[in-house]
RNA sequence: GGAGAGGUGGCCGAGCGGCCGAAGGCAGGCGCCUGCUAAGCGUCUGAGGGGAAACUCUCCGAGGGUUCGAAUCCCUCCCUCUCCGCCA
């Protein structure tokens, strides 16, 4: 959400971060919307204040008054009746335009629509040389991913992780909190349905609509990532300055329906339809260079995550109209994924500015001012999907594959795992 | 699912037709006092919107209604708590 006084008073800043996100919003229609909803309400508010006024006069109004006090209040009733519907609808037309306005992007920010006018800021790990034919996942764990069953029982998209396969979902999940721990984060095992206010106020609504699962009989969503419960967990609230920042790690299963992406990403782990996450959120005070640190910070912790793994990667800072609606700068983190001859996204670093703590109106108290949050979140780990190039980075000739030493104590120690026929 | 109680400012809590945007307390800001700390004394402090300003409007869980006038009365819904039932 943007501050309407920065749209009525710079609108040109608010028309060039629609174009930079390649967003389709009528701005001018907003500004005309807001215009006449403020001439409206000056008319409303006049008539109420008369009315009001008219309504102490009347305790001390002789009998006679008294009648022609209540008759004019009638005729400003009439008015109102008719005036403030009206008002109303606009009121709630614009509310849900401004829901459409994307948050604004950070200067340094690249133009740019796709993947390639990201820009590439390092590269970390070697990618291993290989002497002998390398397998995909797929091919490495055929008995571990079962999309078989997976989509006899649930559809396309959809898996069994079993044996092996599993357990190396719970060793990442363990090594990746315990990490988070040692940073000072609290975890939270969030709801994972939640009212569409949680949604909206995080901006995955009413935009990406067509991306949520959503529960009709109980009007709940499923949530796509723990940062909306987790971000939504202080909604209506006021911090006081010293409270800040709060460092949360969330676990929860994600769920997409990955709607524009049919035929995209269709075979194994890459695109599926549930998964597991952590991720980090953090609140922090409005101030950019403080929320720039925070930044840093949580992009730090996810690399090093990366390098208990023993993963190759590299990092990207997203041009803008690869961005989500509400972020305001963000990386990519991408681990080189020997099946696909790429790198491929596995965590997401955003800083949100106020953009979520204005729709969430979430505050703190800063002396006598009250000021709107800044709110960031990046992934901590997402698993099936780091175990693409877990296993493929890690693979050995003889068909084992190799066990970072970090990870080992959440496999029962094993060194690695052994190939089996 | 059944029965009862309740939802008021940052927090606790009084108010139950106009004098209430709301007593009192806590917390916080400022000032005084104190060798330091604690205590004490005084004083200020709800939020959101419109307007250049004067000023004004809205908000006591949400939405309707009654009334000249609603935190206060009526209806609907949501949520929380207690007890009972059921069950992972």
């Amino acid at each position: 959400m943007l501050d309407i006084k920065l749209i009525r008073e710079n609108p040109e800043i608010v028309r060039n971060a629609i174009k930079r996100k390649h967003t389709n919003v009528d701005l001018e229609m907003i500004l005309e919307l807001d215009k006449n909803k403020r001439e409206l309400q000056t008319r409303i508010e006049k008539a109420r204040s008369d009315r009001n006024k008219l309504s102490k006069e009347i305790t001390k109004a002789s009998v006679e008054e008294k009648a022609s006090i209540i008759s004019e209040v009638e005729k400003i009733k009439e008015f109102l009746k008719e005036a403030e519907p009206r008002f109303n609808d606009m009121e709630k037309e614009l509310n849900y335009q401004l829901l459409l306005l994307p948050g604004i992007p950070h200067e340094t920010v690249p133009d740019g629509n796709s993947d390639e006018d990201s820009i590439e800021i390092k590269r970390v790990g070697d990618i291993p040389e290989f002497d002998f034919e390398i397998k995909d996942h797929l091919e490495i764990g055929k008995s571990w991913f079962d999309f078989y069953r997976g989509a006899k029982v649930a559809g396309s998209r959809t898996v069994y992780l079993k044996g092996i396969g599993a357990l190396l979902e719970q060793a990442v999940l363990q090594l990746a909190l315990n990490h988070l721990l040692e940073k000072g984060f609290t975890l939270f095992s969030v709801p994972q349905m939640v009212k569409e206010m949680a949604m909206e106020g995080t901006g995955f609504l009413p935009r990406g609509q067509e991306e949520c699962y959503f529960l009709e009989r109980d009007e709940r969503y499923l949530i796509g990532t723990s940062e909306v419960p987790l971000v939504s967990y202080h909604a209506d609230e006021i911090f006081s300055a010293k409270e800040l920042p709060k460092k949360y790690a969330g676990f929860s299963t994600c769920y997409r329906r990955e709607a524009g992406a049919a035929g995209k990403d269709t075979k194994g782990l890459y695109r599926i339809h549930q998964f597991q996450k952590i991720e980090q959120v953090v609140f922090c005070i409005n101030d950019l260079e403080e929320s720039k640190k925070w930044h840093y910070e949580l992009l730090n912790n996810a690399e090093e995550i990366l390098q208990l793994l023993e993963l190759p990667y590299r990092v990207v800072i997203v041009c803008a109209g690869e961005m989500g609606l509400p972020q305001h700068f963000k990386h990519d983190i991408e681990c080189y994924m020997p099946g696909r001859k790429n790198y491929g996204e596995t965590m997401s670093c955003s800083t949100m500015h106020d953009f979520q703590a204005r729709r969430l109106n979430i505050k703190y108290r800063e002396g006598t001012d009250l000021k709107y949050c800044h709110t960031l979140n990046n992934t901590a780990i997402a698993t099936p999907r780091i175990l693409i190039p877990l296993i493929e980075i890690h693979q050995q000739k003889d068909g084992s594959i190799y066990l970072p030493r970090a990870l080992r104590k959440y496999m029962n120690n094993r060194e690695k795992i052994e190939r089996e026929d």
